[in-house]
DNA sequence: CCTATCATGTAATCCGTTACATGATTAT
DNA sequence: ATAATCATGTAACGGATTACATGATAGG
């Protein structure tokens, strides 16, 4: 008996996002990664088609298709899937992320700061921006179950000044 | 006429290797990503078998093979290979990295702080201890080479520490 | 009515992870 | 000697990226 692949980070982000929002087409798990998740963890659009499907026959989520012309799947997270995801959340993490920073790789096998440093910088400034106008819209509206999100985008934001200051600051050093 | 896949973040780092290290084996190539880039941008030794036979294909490295018993393989950069290099240091870097980071997937999906924090805050305090003592002798020691390394640790450093403070406030504040 | 964009999906390919495997070398 | 660790690779599998493709919908 072949056990199924473990779960990925992927995974996840499926089943969280169905928990929250209800059964869901791929195109609206789409929609909801790109203004939650997706702000530090992107996905191509194709593995929001693949990956319901992998977790519907790991029994996770139910697929439910479309009798009409279009034959659309919508997905619903089951008990089973709700237990992995808490299971998941409960576990402690004991590994670090890594950076990888394409523009970091650059200097570090010798680019010229002022080459790969502006782009990045005009880059931040507008991310800066951005996650302070949604943590603005957040912290106002936006009840409880927000909270999560809330502690992610404040990370977010404390390491992107930092990257931003680092590269305003190697920029005009020279 | 097929034209090769493009090169990826992986091929630069084992051009980069072999342009500061010389000639390699896989296994030198092992030990160098371990002191250096593998603080940022780690690979599996596989990677490291698999990548220089690729770059050979397409001509970026030259393939030694040993004689003897073991039959190793020695790599070492051609003249197009340094172009490669050089050429991909020069271009800008439109996009910015994401953190992908687990432990913050996880709060984002609702996990309490109180479980996942601790753990990464004693991981967090070690990186810094670490990136520390090797800033104080590459910045000591290591000549004019050493500055994009240097430079690539100094946002190490800072975002290090921006992570630590952010799980160390978060965990206190419930 | 035509065209651009949104919506919805599939296919091919390849990188990366994981596991397996075995030859040298050192320590006890 | 024998065990343990270092050194050196290969194989299998699957997830992720990329490209392809076409059905709806709205704007001009």
């Amino acid at each position: 008996m072949s056990s199924a692949p473990a779960l990925t980070p992927t995974s996840y982000i499926v089943l969280g996002l169905l928990e929250a929002a209800g059964p869901s087409t791929p195109y609206a798990l789409k929609q909801g990664v790109a203004i939650s998740v997706g702000n530090f963890w992107s996905l191509p659009h194709s593995q929001l088609y693949a990956e319901p499907a992998r977790l519907a026959r790991g029994g996770y989520v139910t697929e439910d298709v479309e009798t009409g012309g279009r034959r659309r799947k919508t997905y619903a997270i089951t008990d089973e899937g709700r237990e992995a995801l808490r299971a998941w959340t409960s576990e402690h993490v004991a590994a670090l992320p890594e950076l990888r920073d394409i523009a970091l790789l650059k200097v570090f096998f010798g680019a010229d700061p002022a080459v790969v440093g502006p782009p990045q910088i005009e880059r931040y400034r507008e991310k800066v921006a951005e996650y302070e106008e949604i943590h603005a819209t957040l912290s106002a509206h936006g009840g409880p179950q927000a909270a999560g999100p809330l502690l992610t985008l404040e990370l977010g934001l404390e390491v992107t000044r930092a990257c931003l200051a680092f590269w305003e600051r190697i920029v005009e050093k020279r």
